[in-house]
DNA sequence: CTAGGGTTAG
């Protein structure tokens, strides 16, 4: 049987190649296939052309097998269900194995279904099939099948496994359930370092940098063999990163410098992104220029880091060095490289890296390259070029597409446009808060009252409820958090007071406030009350109340900074003399002195 | 055959 290999796709074919070479068992063989009419039989007649020495997808077999498969009265339709039926023995190792290769590749869900299958065929599952099977669900966000994996293993006493309880551990944490896997955790008798690293990084994902911080200083202090490693660190940064945790950050940077770690270069990316977040790019750079082994990650997390900050030239002149280094982008990078092109104003230019990227990068653009562009020209003012990049794209427009339209008419005061980009918005993602926002401050910018109040309406019948905006700051060791009207800080009032004078020498610059945008639902005194609460005045107000005179403030915000509020920090800045940096939704803001380094273009 | 890490348009 010295076959060439041929496809088994040939084979389903049914072309016939390979037929010249049948022998007596072959032809055996596919008599009894034919003969069959249930799993067991064919997995029987399979396994035994096995043993007689045919290739498992000999392409005739193959064919005969797939033939006699969908013939069956309730034919297994996925390819998992295939590929088990075609086992003829399954036993538990190669299952773990597929099941394996399945939860590591890009399509995780296969993986699920042969689990069933496996339930079906009454084939428990043994303690190396819970990691795998784990992992597929904590990739596909699969909440549900992963709890009764949870329920499975405990029924079958197989949670005794540091491997299942580690697996267990890393699950809840990608799922966001952090408390389910702090219990796991606190069950557990024996602890590693993965271990350790899967329970702080549950907490890092989730928005607790705290918690993942005291988790950090736990395993520091206990008498025990558990050193924290690369993972760890990773880990903790991304934390911090996330909430702009600057000091808490700076803290983990000098421990990874003791610690000798600072040569791994998944440390050093995450420590770019740490000061690219934060706010301070020349930190960034400077990591960058001494990490000893920069890879592409590296460079594009530097560009993409200098392009939220502002410095969009900076970041294309990183782009051409990488270029002349011979190193490959890939498409994350050209997201990174477009973004700072639009941010910048630079239209002619993001539009020759977008028409080169499939001949010189071999880059096939995909939607998020597609939203560049159209962030690029809408944000330029050219919003009906934008309008038509979007109807003669070859990918389907998603919503984030129209929504970059829908921004863009809200920059540019477009009414008409706007209504056409809300109209494919509330068909493709209905109830999203953000859009009704936008299109009722595109209203207002052009005093359409009656439109605002209808559109105000729809939102309280829809039950479309507005995210609640919050600002983090950071002061000491501690991320502070502010939402408006919240009054749960010990030191509310005092924070009112300093609002109160903050208004006051605004008002003598010859502040007044931008009361359009807020949302028509209160009465016009009101309004400008709303805008001075917004949580990043509380923020600052805190901020100016408790550091000390001349240091910089620091916010990271969930939503965008509105007009309003842009205006007043630029004065802000200038009059109490500070360096405010507020990280927005999209962007960084430096004020300084009066002025913003988004040059109010955001 | 078993577990964990970095960059992504608004």
């Amino acid at each position: 049987m010295h076959d060439k290999q041929i496809s088994p796709i040939a084979a389903a074919a049914g072309n016939g190649a390979g037929a010249g070479d049948t022998t007596p068992s072959l032809r055996r063989c596919i008599a009894l296939l034919r003969s069959h009419t249930s799993l067991p039989h064919l997995r029987q007649t399979h396994a035994h052309a096995l043993r007689t020495g045919i290739p498992l997808f000999h392409p005739l077999l193959a064919k005969h097998l797939i033939f006699s498969l969908i013939s069956l009265p309730s034919p297994p339709l996925s390819y998992a269900e295939l590929l088990f039926s075609l086992l003829p023995n399954p036993n538990i190792f190669t299952l773990n194995t597929m099941i394996r290769g399945y939860a590591e590749s890009p399509h995780p869900f296969p993986a699920l279904l042969l689990h069933r299958r496996m339930h079906a065929a009454s084939l428990p599952p043994d303690s190396h099939t819970y990691p795998f099977l784990l992992k597929a669900c904590a990739r596909l966000l699969d909440l549900r099948h992963g709890e009764s994996v949870h329920s499975l293993s405990v029924k079958n006493a197989h949670t005794s496994s540091v491997f299942v309880q580690n697996s267990l551990l890393h699950f809840y944490g990608a799922c966001g359930l952090f408390e389910s896997a702090h219990q796991v955790f606190e069950e557990m008798p024996v602890r590693n370092v993965v271990t350790w690293n899967s329970v702080i990084n549950g907490f890092a994902l989730n928005g607790r940098p705290n918690e993942a911080l005291t988790l950090f200083q736990q395993v520091l202090d206990e008498e025990n063999e558990v050193k924290p490693d690369g993972f760890t660190m990773v880990s903790l940064l991304t934390a911090c990163a996330e909430l702009g945790a600057l000091a808490l950050g700076r803290r983990v940077h000098l421990y990874i410098i003791k610690s000798g770690l600072y040569q791994n270069s998944h440390i050093g990316n995450a420590l770019i992104d740490l000061y690219s977040k934060s706010g301070v790019a020349v930190d960034a750079c400077k990591v960058f220029d001494e990490m000893p082994d920069r890879t592409v990650v590296s460079w594009t997390s530097l560009i993409v880091g200098l392009a939220v900050n502002g410095f969009g030239k900076e970041a294309l002149k990183f782009f051409e060095e990488m270029e002349i280094g011979k190193l490959k982008p890939t498409e994350i990078t050209l997201v990174g490289v477009l973004y700072a092109c639009s941010h910048c104003g630079l239209v002619d230019q993001g539009f020759r890296y977008f028409n080169q990227m499939k001949d010189e990068y071999g880059i096939v653009p995909r939607i998020e390259h597609y939203g560049c562009m159209v962030d690029l020209l809408g944000r330029a003012g050219l919003v009906n070029k934008a309008h038509d990049f979007i109807l003669n794209m070859p990918l389907e427009p998603n919503a984030v597409i129209w929504r970059t339209l829908l921004g863009a008419c809200a920059m540019h005061k477009r009414v008409g446009l706007g209504e056409v980009a809300w109209s494919r918005l509330i068909k493709l993602d209905p109830g999203h808060s953000g859009d009704y926002v936008l299109l009722s401050n595109l209203y207002a910018g052009g005093s359409r009252w009656a439109e605002v109040q209808k559109l105000r309406r729809s939102m309280i019948k829809g039950g479309v409820k507005k995210t609640p905006g919050h600002s983090l700051l950071e002061l000491g060791n501690k991320v502070y958090d502010f939402v408006m009207g919240d009054r749960s800080n010990p030191e509310t009032d005092s924070i009112y007071e300093k609002l109160e004078e903050i208004a006051k020498r605004l008002r003598k610059e010859g502040y007044v406030a931008r009361t359009m945008n807020v949302l028509a639902d209160i009465q016009e005194e009101e309004k400008e009350t709303a805008l001075c609460y917004h949580s990043e005045r509380l923020a600052i107000a805190f901020g100016l109340m408790k550091s000390a005179p001349g240091a910089a403030i620091r916010i990271v915000k969930n939503l965008r900074v509105c007009e309003d509020c842009h205006l007043a920090i630029k004065l802000i800045s200038k009059v109490y003399e500070r360096e405010i940096v507020v990280r927005d939704r999209s962007r960084f803001h430096h004020f300084r002195d009066g002025i913003c380094t988004c040059k109010d273009y955001w």
